[in-house]
DNA sequence: ATCACCTGTAACCATTGTAGTTACAATTGT
DNA sequence: ACAATTGTAACTACAATGGTTACAGGTGAT
């Protein structure tokens, strides 16, 4: 299956954080930008808030980065956002028989694999910051 | 969500119908191998029948591999067990709004990053052969 | 021809993750 | 006090998954 739109969701709140960052971004707000429930919202920004990505005011209302749009980069979305714990993209087949030469010697195999193309999904995230999402996002409107 | 483990037991069939060419795999065999019920042996050995990786015998039983193991990489095999199609591994949210500046331009953006990403996991996947993991199986259990 | 064995497939089930929704306590500025 | 907003719990609907039973149809052996 595919991996979860939370985080296509999660980098349209950051760039919209960034690029409406004078005014007051409620759940609400940015909801009705996402075209989805504030709740969902919500949720999202919680994640993103464990993560030391984004501020949130309690009370007052509404969301800000907690860090220059240039220092985060897409990877630390991924992982804020992801429920999946790193290293298990792809998931193995469990309990294989010990008894069967295959079986025996799959899991690490297939460990190795699975771990190096992971990684290199992850790199092209890495290299990907908010600031040039926002670049992109604003040129490509003109 | 984690990519079905339907990939992992497709490389051990294969695998396996390598090491046991002499043997008939039959569903019940390998499924005994493998630790599931042969019916789900039988939906992950259509799936690779139907992309021409290998060959099975109705009536007869048994399955065998349709190429040499050098000819079959794992990006081959992802596809043939992979629900989703070609790049959807990431998924959009759809249906942002278009009054608003980045839900009008984030799809694009989105998906150059996603695709990116997700080539560089499926060009890891491409260089692996079936042969390298029977090697390292094999090796492994020495 | 019958028989045992096997594949291919449909049908059903339980489980899980997801996204949307309602509801409400707690927080904060006015 | 009051209005607005967050954080969370609870519930729903839905889709994918993996396991299971059942069975029609093919194939070779006797
Ligand atoms: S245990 Fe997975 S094939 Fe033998
Ligand atoms: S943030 Fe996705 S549409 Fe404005």
């Amino acid at each position: 299956m595919s991996i979860s739109s939370r985080f296509a969701v999660a980098i349209h709140i950051l760039a919209l954080l960034d690029i409406n960052k004078e005014g007051r971004n409620t759940s609400e707000f940015i909801a009705g930008s996402v075209n989805t429930n504030p709740v969902v919202i919500r949720r999202v920004i919680g994640l993103l808030g464990k993560a030391g990505l984004v501020h949130t005011s309690p009370g007052v209302g509404g969301a800000s980065l907690a860090r220059l749009p240039r220092e985060i980069n897409l990877l630390e979305v991924y992982r804020a956002v992801q429920n999946d714990p790193p290293g298990e993209l792809f998931a193995a087949h469990d309990k294989p028989n010990p008894k069967c030469l295959v079986g025996r010697n799959i899991q690490e195999t297939l460990d190795t694999v699975f771990k190096r193309a992971e990684s290199a999904m992850e790199n092209e995230l890495a290299k990907v910051t908010l600031d040039q999402i926002v670049f992109d996002l604003v040129r490509g409107d003109q």
